[in-house]
DNA sequence: CCTTGACCTAAAGTCAAGTTCAGGTGCTAT
DNA sequence: ATAGCACCTGAACTTGACTTTAGGTCAAGG
C-alpha cells in the first residue's frame, strides 16, 4: 500500500496530477483510511494502463470508460478487447505518420548542413527532387509522399 | 498560386486554421490580392514544414521562430539546422515510447482474446509474469520495463 | 504547545490550439 | 437587382488536461 506522495515518486507524476486522475473516475473502488487514499498494486497496474492508453491518445473519459468495464467484470471482456485492438491500430498508424515525420527531419538536417557548406540554398535548389544523392531522395520522397 | 479554399482542400486543413496560422505569423510575407491571400509553391511548403514540425511535438509560436529564421537569410542556417537535429531526436525518443505503448496494447490484445476463450482471468493472473508463452512474454517485458 | 509536513477538498485559473460568431466585401448566375 | 458563394476581420468562445489557490485535518518532533 503507498501514499499518494509515494505514487507520485514512482511516477514521476505531480500529486495534482493523481488527485485529478482519481477525481475522474480512474481509480475506481480505490481504498481510503480516513480520507487518505492508498494505492494498492491494482491501482498502480491501473496508472500503468492510464499511461498507455493515454500515449495511444484516448481522452480521459474514454479511459474512465475502460476502468468501469473492468468493474462490470467478464461480460465487457468484449469491449475491452476491441478497445485495445483500435488503439493498437491507431499507434501503428501513428508510427507510420511518425516515421515520415522522421524522414523529414532528416532531410532537413542534410538540407542545411549542405546548406552551412555552401553558405546558400542555392545548389540546393537546383537538386531538389531529382538530383539528389539517392540516401537522401528516399527521404525526401518518403517525407513527400 | 492557390486560395484558401484550395489549399485547405488540398491539405484536409480547415479554412479557420489556415487563417488562424497566417495570425500566428507561419507565413511571413504571403502575397494578397485585393486582401484576398494567395497561397504560392513557398506556402505550401511551408505548410508542409508546419505539419512536420507540429507532429514532432513543437508548438506554434517555435515554428514562427523558425519561419523568421527563414526569412532571415543564410546566417541563420545553424540555428535551424540545431532545430532540425532536436526534433530529429525528440521524435526518435518518441518512437521508442510508442513502441513500447503499442507492445502494452498488443499484450492486452492478447490477454483479454485469453480472457474470453477462459470466460475468466483466473489462469492469466497465474500466468503473469512467469508463465507467459514466449512472445507474449516479450511484449509484456518490453512494455513494463 | 506549536510548528512542520503530508495529506484532504472545492473551486477557480491556465494554456495551447483551434473554432465560432457577427458583421462586411465583392463576383456571378438567375 | 438580388441571392448565393467564397473570401475577409476582430473578438469571443471552446476543449482537454492539468495546476493553483485557499482553507482545513492530523500526526510527529523540538
Amino acid at each position: 500500500m503507498y501514499t499518494i506522495g509515494q505514487v507520485s515518486e514512482m511516477f514521476s507524476l505531480p500529486v495534482s496530477t493523481l488527485r485529478y486522475y482519481d477525481k475522474e473516475g480512474l481509480f475506481p473502488g480505490m481504498e481510503r483510511q480516513s480520507g487518505i487514499r492508498k494505492f494498492s498494486e491494482r491501482e498502480l497496474e491501473a496508472l500503468r494502463v492510464i499511461e498507455c492508453l493515454k500515449r495511444s491518445g484516448l481522452e480521459i473519459k474514454e479511459i474512465k470508460q475502460f476502468m468501469e468495464w473492468c468493474v462490470e467484470g467478464a461480460s465487457t471482456y468484449p469491449e475491452r478487447k476491441k478497445l485495445f485492438e483500435a488503439r493498437r491500430k491507431a499507434v501503428e498508424e501513428e508510427m507510420l505518420r511518425l516515421q515520415k515525420t522522421l524522414d523529414m527531419l532528416r532531410f532537413k538536417c542534410w538540407y542545411y548542413d549542405t546548406a552551412m557548406q555552401d553558405g546558400s540554398e542555392d545548389r540546393l535548389s537546383e537538386m531538389i527532387p531529382d538530383d539528389l544523392p539517392p540516401e537522401i531522395k528516399k527521404l525526401y520522397d518518403n517525407a513527400h509522399s
